[in-house]
RNA sequence: GCCGGGAUGGCGGAAUUGGUAGACGCACGGGACUCAAAAUCCCGCGACUGUGAGGUCAUGGGGGUUCGAUUCCCCCUCCCGGCACCA
């Protein structure tokens, strides 16, 4: 054995070693229970960065505890290699998304495997492959024909300059960001998938998943928010010249009483009728084009309006109330409508005393009364006053009364509603899944034939930034209609990302499998035992996921009714943002390892110089690392310097798994002197020739021995219970640093003390072998000649040697700590009482006073109250 | 703005079900070894106070429940994630 560690050599050595023997390969064995582990596989954007670290090593140490345990795993990785990136690198560098993204691929799979990850590659995939990207165009055909995809209008950000539809990212303060234009909201017509139709059931069964964490659950039962209210209709007032009626939607019916206007989208056909020879109109909806898309910049932007001149009448009252276009009511957002009760609603009554509207209050707290005129909208569930016959009600009788009331006119009725909006899946992009379908001038929209697909994406097209590349292309959208065989044009919209990556854990239990989306082998994997990822994709991923695999059980494709059985919810790795930016808006990244801080004497920070030029760059705070913001840290570095082992361990020890994480490597060197020392442990033990066993093993000798075997065990069951159940691998690092510090302090060096030894390091080999699998395996062949570390079962605790006959409890007066007592395993109440009354500091504390109570926690404290 | 999280020494974090706050590690300080440095090993390390044993304070801020609160409840501040075309 070497007496130094050299991690590049025992690394390697591993690697070529598990390479050699497929160690990592799944195969199904019916019987064997199995575990299917996955996580979340990466885009590729170039290089890893320490999030990617973070979220293989825990799928790592996860798939190889659970092999020690005996079960079939399966950990398989492949490329979420569609998307955005690809193409602005191609705007960049001239050069086609297809090569930078196999370029990136080709790289970043090897410093996967550089980190040792117990991966069965053979699955491996990418979803720009045509095999695989076939089936997303398949299964959208087969949706298509069940009528849970469809095609509508939906609004899009338009660049003027570039002639373009931009992505949200792509929208900077509402402009452009090549160009610097101002954006226009554009309505154009898209492929939408029916989720809305799962709404139920996604809410539903999300009580069936308690290996979810909550807060993944409470935010996506929020997403689909379902809601119970009233779907309202106001006639058109005719005299005033408005052309129809108008439906709104309430949770809040209570307050219908209360409704003094009514607000429209600046898309509604009211609005567009309204402005018809109305040029300060037709200005103000021109104008609410460059207002937000996103839901969080809409939700910020000051409310604007103008009165349309047009009224709708009160269902109820038959009161004549004004209509308001509103930039803050969106079209596609429910019915493009709202009613507006500025006494009850916040948004209301800032837009009512903007504009001086009418406030009326008809609820009031159920005790008091409301102060009249309202300071400010009146919210809170109350009882209806000032109603007519509805007054005097409860939230939920006032409700049901205004609802039947409603219903018997006709003008409204009782309705479900939810929050969660059909997916959208129509990109104007070229980098994704075609979507296979056909316009002809003759028979319309047709399929293409499913013995046609792939629709397959050339490869060699290089973006300019002005528009999708496939428009331009004839050789790609030319061509024949299925039916009639006329010229025809194909679509040239492609797939939103999250279709690929909606199903991709399915496939790798099929992979290769060229005739059909699945087969018999999906259910032997799935569901996914274990799902790792990151918190960022809480909502939409997730729930894409969900929706899309329920869809495949309807189709009969797979047999689950849920995908993810457990899910690991990493937090971000975040790191320091840094930026310039130009007049027009436009932004560049800078990494900040290549920014030098500058500092005062007092080490305060006053700002930051990029390295390359010497100007000053600003701070955009700290933040998720991403190829967009170029925030990512390079594990390369750090795998090269120490190894994939340290850096596995100090990414494992930083902090646990759930917990957000701001990027410092202060503290690698601690997980590679660890390292070192075990190394110097294993080296120092087996240089000397090792006695046979004494059968004492430590058992039934004193001291040092005897704690030394009861804390070994202990720190077998911690770390057991820290790793399949916990999940806090840093906990588990600790309990090991800890039985080897005691071990490291051992000065014994009878035949008995060597076994002792020998049984530590072994088992401290098994425990941190899914962290370190390298060392440890290069440690085990050296304590076990002859033997792999890959054929070993997980060590288990000795239930005997935990026994303890006397423990330690805490004596508190007033909650204060304040003395400690050994006392024997089964003393009686009364005994520790007494002896905690008597015990080191306790007399002092309780001279003069009064004992009032003694609190006596078993096996743990005595709390005496003075 | 809405939804979901978070805040504990100089730093990362620990305290698992309401029961000894600061495990483990980093950084730092002191010492040993060395011609010297690195590496390694040993000791110390929340703040204030005390000669000392010790005491007091302290888990973002304010209030509450409890014999006892980092943990539960209410209010607030700041930070992070998501908000439907970044992935």
């Amino acid at each position: 054995m070497q007496e130094k560690y050299h991690p590049q050599e025992i690394e390697s050595d591993a690697q070529r070693h598990w390479e050699a023997s497929a160690a990592f390969s799944a195969v199904e064995i019916p019987g064997k229970p199995k575990y299917y582990c996955l996580s979340m596989f990466p885009y590729p954007s170039g290089k890893l960065h320490m999030g990617h670290v973070r979220n293989y090593t825990i799928g790592d140490v996860l798939s190889r505890y659970r092999r020690m345990q005996g079960y079939n795993v399966l950990q398989p990785m492949g490329w979420d290699a569609f998307g955005l990136p690809a193409e602005n690198a191609a705007i960049q560098n001239n050069v086609p998304p297809a090569q930078w993204t196999y370029d990136n691929i080709a790289y970043m799979r090897k410093q996967l495997q550089s980190l040792g990850l117990a991966i069965d590659w053979s699955r491996e995939l990418a979803t720009c492959a045509p095999d695989y990207y076939r089936w997303n165009q398949w299964l959208f055909l087969r949706m298509l024909g069940k009528g849970l995809a469809y095609r509508t209008t939906g609004a899009v950000n338009w660049d003027p300059v570039d002639q373009t539809v931009l992505a949200n990212e792509q929208v900077i303060d509402g402009r452009g960001w090549r160009t610097g234009a101002l954006v226009e909201k554009r309505e154009i017509p898209m492929y939408y998938m029916k989720i809305t139709a799962y709404a139920d059931e996604l809410l539903e069964t999300l009580s069936v998943l308690p290996g979810w964490p909550e807060r993944v659950k409470t935010m996506q039962a929020n997403w689909i928010g379902k809601s119970f209210g009233v779907d309202v209709i106001f006639p058109a007032d005719t005299h005033s010249g408005m052309p129809q009626a108008l439906k709104v939607f309430t949770t809040r019916a209570d307050t219908l009483l209360g409704a003094t206007y009514v607000a429209v989208a600046a898309e509604h056909p009211v609005a567009q009728y309204a402005a018809r020879g109305n040029p300060k109109l037709a200005g103000f909806i021109e104008a609410c084009k460059h207002g937000a898309t996103m839901e969080a910049e809409l939700a910020v932007q000051e409310k604007k309006g103008m009165n349309t001149g047009l009224f709708v009448i009160h269902p109820l009252t038959e009161a004549k109330l004004p209509v308001w276009i509103a930039n803050y009511v969106l079209m596609g957002y429910g019915e493009g409508a709202v009613m507006a009760v500025p006494a009850h609603d916040e948004r209301d009554f800032e837009f009512a005393t903007k504009y001086s509207l009418r406030i009326r209050p008809v609820i009031k707290p159920s005790e008091s009364n409301l102060t009249i005129p309202l300071a400010q909208a009146y919210v809170e569930h109350g009882v209806t006053f000032d109603s007519g016959e509805f007054s005097g009600l409860e939230f939920q009788a006032a409700v049901d009364a205004i609802a039947a009331a409603l219903e018997q006119k006709g003008l409204g009725e009782k309705r479900v509603h939810y929050r969660l909006r059909d997916w959208g899946i129509s990109r104007q992009r070229y980098w994704g899944c075609p979507i296979p379908l056909i316009y002809c001038d003759a028979c319309g929209v047709i399929p293409v034939p499913d013995d046609q697909l792939p629709v397959v994406l050339p490869e060699d097209l290089v973006p300019d930034g002005a528009g999708n590349p496939l428009a331009k292309t004839p050789s790609f959208y030319e061509c024949a209609c299925p039916q009639c065989g006329k010229p025809a044009r194909r679509e040239t919209d492609t797939m939103d990302t999250f279709v690929d990556s909606s199903w991709y854990y399915i496939r790798y239990a099929c992979a290769g499998q060229d005739t059909a989306m699945t087969d018999a082998s999906v259910n032997y994997w799935l569901p996914v035992d274990q799902y790792i990822g990151g918190i960022e994709h809480a909502i939409l991923h997730l729930l894409y996921s969900r929706f899309w695999s329920k869809v495949m059980r309807d189709l009969g494709l797979v047999k689950f009714d849920e995908p993810f059985a457990n899910l690991l919810t990493q937090g971000m790795v975040l790191n320091e943002i840094m930026f310039r930016k130009t007049e027009t808006g436009r932004v560049t990244y800078f990494n900040p390892a290549d920014v030098d801080i500058q500092t005062d004497e007092q080490g305060k920070r006053i700002g930051a110089l990029l390295r390359a030029d010497g100007q000053p760059v600003e701070s955009g705070g700290i933040g998720t690392m991403s190829k967009s913001r170029n925030n990512g840290v390079d594990p390369q570095k750090l795998v090269e310097h120490y190894g994939a082992d340290t850096a596995r361990l100090f990414m494992m020890f930083a902090s646990p798994p759930e917990q957000t994480l701001e990027w410092v490597d202060t503290g690698m060197d601690g997980a590679f002197r660890f390292l070192k020392r075990l190394w110097k442990q294993v080296y120092e033990h087996v240089r000397q020739d090792v006695p046979a066993a004494d059968p004492a093993q430590g058992k039934d000798v004193d001291g040092e021995l005897k704690a030394l075997h009861f804390q070994l065990h202990q720190t077998i069951a911690k770390v057991s219970d820290d790793l399949g159940r916990r999940h806090t691998f840093n906990t588990a690092i600790a309990a090991v640093m800890e039985l080897m510090n005691t071990l490291g302090k051992l000065e014994d060096s009878s035949p008995a003390a060597r076994s002792l030894t020998q049984e530590s390091l072994e088992k401290i080999v098994l425990l941190l072998s899914p962290i370190v699998p390298h060392i440890c395996h290069a440690l085990w062949r050296e304590l076990k000649p002859g033997t792999e570390l890959l054929d070993q079962r997980w060590p288990q605790a000795d239930s005997t040697a935990l026994v303890q006959d006397e423990i330690e409890l805490v004596v508190q007066v007033n909650g204060k700590l304040r003395g400690q007592i050994r006392i024997a395993k089964d003393t009686k109440r009364e005994v520790i009482e007494r002896m905690a009354l008597e015990s080191g500091q306790v007399q002092k504390f309780i001279a003069g006073k009064t004992v009032k109570k003694v609190v006596v926690v078993p096996g743990r404290l005595v709390n005496i109250v003075v």
